[in-house]
DNA sequence: GTCTATACGTCGATAGAC
DNA sequence: GTCTATCGACGTATAGAC
């Protein structure tokens, strides 16, 4: 992820390795963007990449190793592309990452059956990454929200961290609901949260500065 | 399910199919609630059973129908025994689902292993009963939250069945955080709603009633 | 109807040859 | 680095005992 820009820039001949278990990853990615998980066995990835299941094993130590980093190569593929408008709040930003997810329902997929085999395991790879990576993405619209706050977009008397957490188990809990029935209407629900997360028009409001100043702590 | 309790008060003799059934799903209920979905296969859950993996299968066309099974008759036999206060809001419902999820991990655990399998397949029996599961629960809560709303003590400018598919959404989410990391409050997040679904102190408000009196449709 | 025994194909994983 | 061979466990199907 970040240690092979470090490598793959020298001679060129032991950062095979490395170019090759990316070439890996990218062909993965297009066979669960393609057919969903459920093609998903080792033999069967191996078979449309062109070599024998025992093969991809030299790259990863087991099978969930190998899915789960797939989900995190997509993703951190995915997130490269475009920048955020400064000015987009937790919302915006759920929203947008929830409309680029539900194109790529095979990924949606092996994003729900990681997560369930996180929870089913009693320690290994799938549970320790998804742990942080819970972690992680909380912390991070927790402090969107905080900001948001501090802009009187959001109202103050909820607790970010707590709200961060409920925004994120929603934007989980619709893509579900969204891939099982198109008929919930996953970005507008989403959207609702802006009514619900509104400074109450009447509230007592003894906010510091009308805008411009997020006092982060 | 319904059916059952029209066959067993007969004469007694077909209706050991029924029972045995119920026998197995019991059992392998506590199965789950010891070990988790991670001893989950066919011939584990009958070696607990303490029969052949083949006898299942005649209760049972496949694995997965017995997993849904089991899930679907743990719930219904948790549901069965306390009514609910009739005053209870459509939050404090899911409050105390929560609870009792959170008691069970094992069991919360195969209900996102289920889920995946649902979302992973093109069609099955998993998909078919959690699509239409999750249109009763939605509904049921839309209709709570209705209640609540006439009754004043929900906003009206929000719709109550995107409200109901977010909050279906986020107890299931954060059930699925909780798991991996008990310093996420769910019970707490959940009440959270409470506040953003309030109405607001000084909103426009041309409510009818100020209590008392809930028009269900 | 209830259940065991057996067999088939596939799975993830390992060991060792080239 | 990639292969073949092999392992035990899996879900499923079938035949037949009681």
């Amino acid at each position: 992820m970040a240690e092979d820009s470090a490598v793959i820039g020298r001679s060129g001949s032991y950062s095979t390795g490395v170019a090759r278990r990316r070439e890996i990853l990218d062909r993965a990615i297009e066979v669960f963007a393609e057919r969903g998980s459920d093609g998903a066995s080792l033999r069967q990835i191996a078979k449309a990449i062109g070599v024998s299941h025992t093969a991809l094993l030299h790259y990863f130590d087991s099978r969930e190793q190998l899915l789960v980093a797939v989900y995190e190569h997509a993703e951190w593929t995915r997130g490269e592309t475009h920048p955020w408008p400064a000015e987009a709040t937790a919302v915006d930003r759920l929203v947008r990452a929830a409309t680029e997810n539900v194109k790529v329902p095979g990924l949606v997929q092996l994003y729900s059956t990681l997560v369930a085999t996180a929870l089913a395991e009693e320690s290994g790879a799938s549970k320790e990454f998804f742990t942080r990576r819970f972690e992680v993405t909380r912390e991070n619209i927790a402090a969107w929200l905080r900001r948001d706050q501090a802009l009187g977009l959001v109202r103050e008397d909820v607790d970010a961290d707590m709200i961060a957490a409920m925004l994120v188990a929603a934007s989980d809990g619709l893509q579900t609901q969204w891939l099982l029935d198109s008929s919930v209407s996953l970005i507008e629900t989403l959207r609702a949260f802006d009514a619900l997360l509104s400074p109450c028009p009447g509230a007592a409001a003894d906010r510091p500065e009308p805008a411009d100043a997020p006092d982060r702590d």
